[in-house]
DNA sequence: ATCCTCCCCTAC
DNA sequence: TAAGGTAGGGGAGGAT
């Protein structure tokens, strides 16, 4: 790898001497002297005296996986003077040992010694000169967590988050790489300036924080964030869908008493999967009715097209095919694709109709499969026994093959129902059809005949196999030296993977290299477990605001298990801590950056659903953990061993509750369709050359009917009933999470002296109060961290002494913020404060200001055809300043934001403990309404719509600060709940309202 | 041997 | 701004 030629002359000559002899006596101890001998040869050979010396009487260790890796790191030290040390044994003279990451065997095994991370040699060499280890510790910690290293961390999360930005890159340059001069190669591996410890926060997530209200709203810390959050989350849609696509399959398979799972063939019969896979499924999708997009770079994500900059941490859901050939590939940053491609189109993600052209999808291959798997939301793997047709006359050339024409046929009917393009991959096994996909993609399907596998699969990268990631292809780079199928298979035997990757991961990795897999589908797989977890926006300061997390996702949870009609056993919780090094905000926004990971687990006191109960046992779980809870950065929750609800049914017969598809709902059809007889009937008649479908008859083209002929069994009634149950159930879902919070409250009083709840409360009878210390307080108590520091010196500027210019000053109306309560005058001056703040300091950087929100900007841009910079500022600045509207528009007479906010002020004092009047929220609601798309709408477009926006804003800020302010009582609860909900339904409307007025997909968040 | 717990890895 | 979820397969190592 990393030897050049004269040092291939010298260990030729080394080979022959005795060091190199097979060692057959003298025991690990003398096969390592040997190995020594040996590798300071080889480092020896590969001596150059061009390199600075750096790391003279360094002996160094490099423990465990790296990254850079090992044969990078050896080199990077040889070249630069200092002595790779091949073991640790207490009389060699290791001086340093580079780690990535630690266990807390090795952290022990180790204290003695100058433990570094890999950056200390790749920043050393970089800057030319021998840095300070200790500024590159792989420290302790002293909950016993790992530590990550800077790039390419092994950190559980870290090495996710750094390969993202290195892998992609790293393994196309590697071979260029190694050829480069090294200091090059350094540059090449870093991209800070400093190791990680000393990487600054992600300034404007940091800017934001410093507010304690932006963080209140913004993070999970907000109520309404779950509901809002799993609306958003493609990650979460997509694990949904998963479930439900299976469930589906299963569900429709069931009722029309159809084998779950491909069957068992006749003797001499070869399996035939098709491995159906959507091309860029999210863009494809969007592309549709955006036509004109279609031959540019586009990407779905979440940030705007109109976000400028390189610098959006949005991530990339799917890019098309013309971004990939910018390099541009799925879980980039937006920031990092504009790079790539500085004139990409950003297109948004539409959940809805990705979930309604799923169902097109999977009611078209239940028609023509005869087993089905699901994989997700835009992939499957059907088998049909296309063997009873061998002998079918191919009408489209003798070059296609029954298979492919069915594949070509499936591709022509997906792409009529659904508008976009699948590819179909064709083997005899899922490894082989997996493969053949990516030969085929895009748009086209291909068949990998079994006498090409050998062929075929020797090229690939073991990571081109389905199951292999990093970690895997990592190790097989360390151990074998290549990631290459054809040379691993040389190189490694069966056993060798055995007892690399355990007992069946080594087995079937080995026959995966060989090309061989499962090749019967599995339809139907009960539940096993059912959970929910965020690890997005965790910033919490204190005990409470994670326990009403908590409680939130224990509720999340229960719901969940409702709605497929289960119950569980054992209660599981997932804590994800920010590492020691890794700054405080980590680079991509509201991100979980580095953490270390932590999962407990234990039984519930009874098989359970409900939320309490859930929420009382993950408490104690997350309690004992005694994390800080501004160092969380993710939770989870989640039930195991899970049984049916309803002991009545079978776990094969599993109802899919209110969740799922009722099929039973659907009356069914009195015939079945001859194509679809079981399949017992084909074994049994083999000699019937077409008992599947009939819609090809010998000789014609291999064509698919539509559904709506084919299909009777099942189908035929099936779409929109599938859709109209979905949409259901999404409906549900969306109701679902609020309601649920109530009830977890109500315990909390009950649970207060149990001296069960928590080991440190039996000690004393007293409730809540005392309770409450512990366990996060006596931590608190303990170190206060200048993370906390930090956060304490808030609130500069007084409210009730900020002056009329201050105010102007920080673009602030003083007529609007006399009008808002004091927590929100409060809010309105950290925000701005650190707004301007920021927009100065950008400016001195020479970035954009750009303090509106998108929504603004839009509308400005319109108005302004294409104004200078610096003037359009200016103008949105005016725009936002002025906040008078269409004095029509008014409540009780009353017209300015002032009076509307009085008026509020008294309305929710007046109703507070009542609760609001439906009539009265009316009221408001059509107010703001009004506000924003006019008294007609023909006015209303060429009024300040901005000015609208703000009032609406403000008003509704306002409303929120007040709910905020209310001191509720317990049992009040339900009034609270009608309060918010309320306030919920009105922001809805005009959220909407927004959407109609502005065309944007923006929305007013409180 | 087998179970339990705590991970780790992978996929979409 | 941004929405880094979740299920399943499996391994290591200790308890039974």
């Amino acid at each position: 790898m990393d030897q050049s030629n004269d040092g291939h002359i010298k260990k030729q000559e080394y080979m022959a001497s005795e060091a190199y002899k097979p060692n057959t006596f003298g025991g690990f101890r003398d096969y390592m002297k040997n190995k020594r001998l040996k590798l300071k040869v080889q480092e020896i050979t590969t001596s150059k005296h061009q390199y600075q010396i750096l790391f003279t009487g360094a002996n160094i260790y490099i423990n465990g996986h790296t990254n850079p890796p090992y044969g990078e790191l050896r080199r990077l030290i040889h070249l630069h003077g200092g002595e790779l040390m091949p073991y640790l044994d207490t009389k060699s003279t290791v001086t340093h040992i580079i780690a990535s990451n630690l266990t807390a065997k090795k952290r022990i095994e180790f204290k003695d010694y100058r433990v570094v991370r890999p950056e200390w040699i790749t920043e050393s060499i970089a800057q030319g000169k021998r840095l300070d280890w200790r500024d590159f510790r792989c420290s302790e910690d002293s909950t016993g967590a790992m530590n990550a290293g800077a790039l390419g961390a092994q950190s559980i999360v870290g090495q996710k988050e750094a390969l993202i930005q290195a892998e992609n890159a790293k393994k196309k340059l590697e071979d260029a790489r190694a050829a480069a001069a090294p200091l090059a190669v350094a540059a090449g591996l870093r991209n800070v300036n400093h190791p990680y410890s000393s990487r600054p926060s992600n300034s404007k997530a940091a800017q934001l924080m410093a507010s304690p209200s932006w963080r209140e709203r913004n993070t999970a810390t907000s109520d309404s964030f779950l509901q809002g959050y799993f609306t958003k989350s493609r990650l979460h849609h997509l694990s949904t869908w998963k479930s439900e696509m299976r469930e589906m399959v299963g569900q429709a398979l069931r009722e029309a008493k159809r084998e779950e799972g491909s069957v068992d063939l006749p003797v001499g019969m070869e399996r035939v999967i098709f491995h159906i896979d959507f091309d860029a499924f999210f863009v494809s999708v969007g592309l549709r009715n955006r036509p004109n997009l279609q031959n540019r770079a586009v990407v779905v994500c979440h940030a705007d097209s109109e976000t400028p900059g390189n610098s959006s941490t949005s991530e990339i859901a799917s890019c098309n095919y013309v971004a990939r050939g910018f390099g541009i590939r799925n879980g980039m940053s937006l920031g990092q694709a504009r790079r790539y491609c500085p004139s990409i189109a950003t297109i948004p993600y539409d959940f809805t109709a990705y979930n309604d052209i799923a169902i097109k999808f999977y009611t078209l291959l239940l028609t023509h499969a005869d087993a089905i798997e699901a994989v997700s939301i835009d992939e499957a793997l059907i088998d049909t026994l296309m063997t009873s047709y061998k002998d079918h006359q191919s009408s489209q050339g003798a070059s296609w093959t029954e298979e492919k024409q069915l594949a070509e046929a499936l591709r022509d009917e997906i792409r009529k129902q659904t508008g976009c393009e699948a590819s179909i991959g064709i083997g005899s096994n899922i490894l082989l059809a997996r493969l053949a996909t990516r030969k085929a993609k895009p748009g086209g399907s291909f068949q990998l005949g079994d006498d090409e596998v050998s062929e075929f699969v020797q090229k690939l990268d073991i990571d081109d196999l389905h199951g292999v990631g990093w970690s895997i292809r990592n190790k097989c780079k360390d151990i074998f030296g290549t990631c290459n199928v054809g040379e691993l298979k040389d190189k490694a035997s069966k056993s060798r993977f055995v007892a690399l990757f355990g007992d069946k991961h080594g087995v079937t990795l080995w026959e995966k290299l060989h090309g061989k897999e499962r090749d019967k589908l599995e339809s139907v797989k009960p539940r096993q477990s059912c959970g929910a977890s965020v690890n997005y926006a965790i910033r919490f300061t204190t005990e409470d605001e994670v326990k009403d997390f908590i409680r939130r996702l224990s509720a999340e949870v229960s719901n969940r298990l409702k709605a497929i009609n289960l119950v569980g056993k054992i209660c599981c919780v997932s804590l994800m801590v920010r590492s020691k090094d890794a700054p405080v905000e980590a680079p991509k926004f509201l991100g979980h950056g580095i953490c270390d990971s932590f999962n407990r687990s234990t039984p519930l006191p009874r098989l359970t659903d409900d939320s309490d109960i859930i929420f009382n046992t993950a408490w104690k779980l997350i309690s004992a953990l005694k994390v800080k809870p501004d160092h969380l950065r993710g939770m989870g929750v989640s039930l195991q061993k899970l049984e049916p609800k309803d002991m009545i049914h079978t776990p094969a017969k599993r109802d899919a509750g209110q969740s799922m598809l009722n099929f039973k709902k659907q009356e069914k059809p009195p015939e079945k369709d001859e194509s679809f007889d079981d399949h017992k009937d084909i074994r049994d008649e083999p000699e019937d050359p077409a008992p599947k479908v009939q819609a090809m008859p010998a000789g014609t083209q291999f064509v698919i009917p539509p559904i709506s002929q084919l299909d009777q069994s099942v189908l035929s009634a099936l779409p929109e009933a599938i859709r109209d149950q979905i949409l259901n159930k999404q409906a549900n879902n969306a109701n679902s999470t609020k309601p649920a919070e109530e009830p977890a409250t109500k315990p909390d009083k009950e649970r207060g002296a149990s001296p069960t709840d928590s080991p440190a409360s039996s000690v004393t009878a007293t409730p809540k109060k005392q309770r409450m210390i512990d366990p996060f307080e006596r931590m608190r108590a303990a170190s206060m961290t200048p993370t906390k520091k930090a956060k304490m010196k808030k609130g500069t500027i007084n409210p009730r002494k900020v002056t009329r210019e201050e105010l102007i000053e920080l673009e602030i109306d003083p007529d609007v913020f006399s009008a808002l309560p004091l927590d929100v005058q409060r809010e309105t001056l950290d925000q701005q404060s650190t707004l301007v703040a920021g927009k100065k300091a950008r400016f001195k950087m020479g970035r954009h200001a750009d303090d509106l929100t998108y929504a603004q900007q839009r509308i400005a841009q319109r108005k302004i055809a294409v104004p200078e910079e610096s003037e359009e500022a200016n103008q949105l600045r005016a725009i936002r300043k002025s906040h008078k509207i269409n004095s029509q528009i008014a409540i009780k007479g009353k017209s300015t934001t002032q009076e509307i906010c009085e008026l509020i002020t008294a309305w929710v004092e007046r109703f507070a403990h009542s609760g609001p009047r439906e009539r009265d929220v009316d009221r408001f609601k059509k107010f703001l309404i009004e506000c924003l798309e006019g008294l007609n709408t023909r006015k209303a477009s060429c009024d300040a719509p901005v000015d609208g926006l703000e009032r609406v804003h403000a008003v509704l800020t306002c409303w929120t600060g007040l709910l905020r302010r209310i001191e509720w009582k317990v049992e009040e609860n339900s009034t609270k709940q009608k309060w918010w909900d309320t306030l919920d339904g009105v922001r809805e409307e005009v959220n909407k309202s927004i959407q109609r007025r502005f065309g944007a997909p923006y929305s007013i968040k409180i």
